[in-house]
DNA sequence: ATTCAAGTTCACTCATTTAATCACAAAAAT
DNA sequence: ATTTTTGTGATTAAATGAGTGAACTTGAAT
């Protein structure tokens, strides 16, 4: 098989290159010379399967971008910079670049954003979920519950925990195994651990929150058998939020039914 | 004009976003939505400019991203994640792929790099220029001489000139103006200013270096007339490393001539 | 229930970009 | 001087992606 789930260093780094925006003839040429150290544009098209004509413009494309040095003797002789100043300089770039486009959005964005929302919201995708459920930690004032999974607790979303902790959010955590409360006890001191409601260690589940009682999300994981080894893709979520939401007053009631302190209700086993 | 030095955030914004491997439909889409907050296929292709049927593509792939989550309502409703979020979803992927290319190169990276070069190799632009410089800033066991006019002394440059003065080699750099040179003593008390050789201050020049007496750079400005406002790509070096590489050599007798303690020559004025 | 309009999806064309081949000129090596 | 290698340019072919329009679905209104 020519393509592993764990690949091959070169067609890895050559897939990332392209990412970055390089030709394909410029990215294979750029991992040839990093095998070789240098050569000329023969020892390239030999190891790098590009044609011998074009390995000139590929190496003007990786001049330009400040990959490759030249010898201007005959024949020419290319040489690439080292794996860490070629990582250092697309960092670089690629910081850049964010940078513009951050400030641009932020210059277009609306004033007010999602004063109110009626409907509810789907998102794909664990990391767009999680990084969902870290805006709304973030903006949380009061307090926050969170049922979840271990595998779906990060050190993305614990440490937006802890700084709503901080800020004096009283904060909820459900769901996770005696030794991972015992260990997030240490990390965040506020957090107050419960029992999930039902039992779902075992099977594969997904997760619920809510904020100040008026932002709340559901996930689910797509394919039911083992949550550990499913795709990352597969959870879907939906959230929703401002008083009078439908998925909000929904959740509210089944949260502050099960965890009001002054209701008195015997634990499901 | 359309297009200024100074762009409008729109096309700013649109350009990096395919800058990051979107789409052109799903960049304007995206920039849209920004504005907008959140709005329909309808409205979404009035201000973006994407025709209303294509709106639906664009959003499943920025959907697939995380950068929208959708309402399944009719018409469906979109809403586009915060400048924050998106700009902080960009750099864990491009965080996330940069450290995949790293070790990726790392691995087929031959075992001994560039021992001995012949000849002299070319690079372009200033960041590429000021990279390498920073690489063999930190490959320096003993020596550093570094002449150069103060446009061309970046943060970087002086970090690496820090890390090579903690390690206990000698630096001696050049060029610089007064008050400047009175910076850098504060900020490396090791490093021993002198005098450049002649006087360059005025004049766009560029750079020298040589680094333990076997590692040698050369620079210079392309355009003439003003220094600063010159492109940064226009600056062009050559270098060449070992003991007996011809550009080491020349330089190595230049410095040493004019620099070396007990010869005894009379400063140019 | 039927019709209409709006919303959504799908299939197709056209243009632009990029990969790949070829032909030729210049330079080295024999 | 001749032959091989090296470098540059032009040309063709394929693939990607923008743009357009038809067909289908859904919801609302008569």
């Amino acid at each position: 098989m020519s393509d592993n789930l764990v690949e091959d260093p070169q067609s890895a780094a050559i897939k990332q290159l392209e990412r970055f925006g390089l030709s394909t003839y410029a990215a294979r040429t750029f991992v040839a010379l990093a095998s070789l150290g240098s050569g000329t544009a023969k020892d390239v098209s030999q190891v790098s399967e590009v044609p011998r004509t074009r390995v000139y413009d590929a190496i003007d494309e990786l001049h330009d971008r400040g990959l490759v040095d030249i010898q201007n003797t005959s024949p020419k002789e290319f040489w690439s910079v080292s794996a860490e100043t070629a990582s250092r300089t697309f960092e670089h770039e690629l910081q850049r670049s964010n940078n513009i486009l951050r400030t641009a959005l932020n210059e277009l964005e609306p004033a007010q954003r999602r004063a109110e929302q009626r409907g509810v919201w789907t998102v794909s995708g664990q990391q767009a979920i999680t990084n969902r459920l870290v805006e709304f930690f973030d903006s949380a004032e009061e307090e926050i519950v969170y049922m979840t999974i271990e595998d779906l607790l990060t050190e993305d979303l614990l440490s937006s925990l802890r700084r709503a902790a901080e800020r004096g959010v009283s904060i909820r955590l459900g769901g996770v195994s005696a030794d991972v409360q015992a260990r997030i006890q240490d990390d965040i001191p506020g957090a107050e651990m419960f029992d999930s409601l039902w039992v779902w260690s075992d099977t594969p589940a997904g997760r619920l929150m809510m904020v100040d009682g008026q932002k709340t999300l559901v996930s689910a994981l797509a394919n039911g058998k083992d949550a550990k080894s499913s795709d990352p893709r597969s959870e879907t979520a939906i959230w929703g939020e401002g008083e009078t939401n439908s998925l909000v007053v929904v959740l509210r009631a089944i949260f502050t039914w099960r965890l009001d302190p002054n209701e008195d209700i015997v634990s499901t086993k």
